[in-house]
DNA sequence: GACAAAAGTCAACGGCTGTTGGCAAACATG
DNA sequence: CATGTTTGCCAACAGCCGTTGACTTTTGTC
């Protein structure tokens, strides 16, 4: 509508599929978060999406194709380095606390927890995001094999309260206010960052 | 429908069905912990119990009474009053480790959990689990909000554990001895168990 | 307008699922 | 042996699933 018609496909000119492409997307990142992979068939995603379930087939390939399409994660975690050491803590807590408890389009971490407890592929993928960003982070602190140990112990809290919060809706952690959240785990999360760790037995 | 139908039977006398009934536990329990809820079939079940499908049906209702029944939980959870305070969060945390890291018959707890991530049902039972033994084991200790916001912290990196190591098995968790693990996550627990925790916000 | 590619619709396939009811063997009891 | 109950197998149902291929409509280019 807005380019000429006469003008070959520019690079930014958008096709009409694009927008199809994007409603298949939301609808199945919606479904997959909310149902998990098992639960979430492509029948449905097609539905919300308001297409036919063969243009998922002719998009994205198969099921497992719409998934790994829809749970590209980026944690977007912030530079420590310019945080006061005694505040780093606290300061990653609100990071993830706050992506959760933000807009709904963003949790997309908890689609992919959701469905890593059952699938395989799903749960590599996890890793793989534990993997190359919170221990890369953290390598950049200390050495590789420290970064390992303090991203798995970080990774257990976080991945914890999510998993309590979010997803079991515990009453002791799901009825709390996010700030009395980040206030109780704070010093736990500085520890594991910052703070001596005991020795380790032979390895 | 339980009790027996005969007055003659002895209360030692074991009926022949009392065996195809644990074998059909037994075998459900497995495929329930290994695939989680959606992905375990009666079909595998039966299977696996060397028996028909119908029998499962005709011993358990439905696919929800098999996992009622599978899914019963006891955490034995130790008497921390005998335990120097000091010393309770590395209790309570090497009785959890050691249900887990123990015989492969014992760790219902992961069933759940794993069912409990998509299945509605299997969440409220995890929860009843929480608050009828984790909370009311607090509750001796304090008052009963104080004790379930301690329970809720103690959840999240217990659950937290469990789920990185036994479910997705993160690099920086599923490859640490368990004693290393108690050392590194004990002074944590010790301090959601027995120590100072910030104020809350009014409530 | 003619034509080709893209985008979308429709109906169907084979397979697996939970669940049901009928029927055969095993068994205990008179 | 005749009886009724328990225990078990078999075949089938209705439903949802991922996936496929043929067909129609829209769109863009000459």
């Amino acid at each position: 509508m807005t380019a000429g018609t006469s003008a070959t496909a520019a690079p930014g000119r958008e096709r009409k599929s694009d927008r199809t492409r994007a409603a298949i997307l939301n609808a199945a990142r919606a479904q997959f978060q909310q149902h998990g992979y098992d639960r979430t068939s492509i029948r449905a995603v097609a539905a919300a999406a308001e297409i036919d379930p063969s243009m998922v087939m002719r998009y994205f390939g198969s099921k497992e194709g719409l998934f790994a399409a829809a749970a590209h994660v980026d944690l977007q975690l912030p530079n420590l380095g310019g945080v006061p050491v005694r505040q780093r803590g606290q300061a990653l807590l609100e990071h993830f606390i706050r992506r959760w408890e933000g807009d709904l389009s963003d949790d997309v971490l908890v689609l992919l927890l959701r469905s890593a407890v059952t699938d395989e592929r799903a749960a590599q993928r996890l890793q793989a995001v534990f993997q190359e960003q919170l221990v890369d982070t953290l390598s950049r602190m200390s050495g590789p094999e420290e970064a390992l140990r303090r991203a798995g112990l970080i990774a257990s809290q976080v991945l914890g309260v999510a998993l309590g919060r979010y997803l079991l809706r515990l009453p002791g952690l799901a009825d709390r206010p996010p700030a009395d959240l980040v206030a109780d785990l704070a010093p736990t999360i500085q520890r594991y960052l910052t703070g001596r760790l005991p020795a380790t037995t032979k390895q």
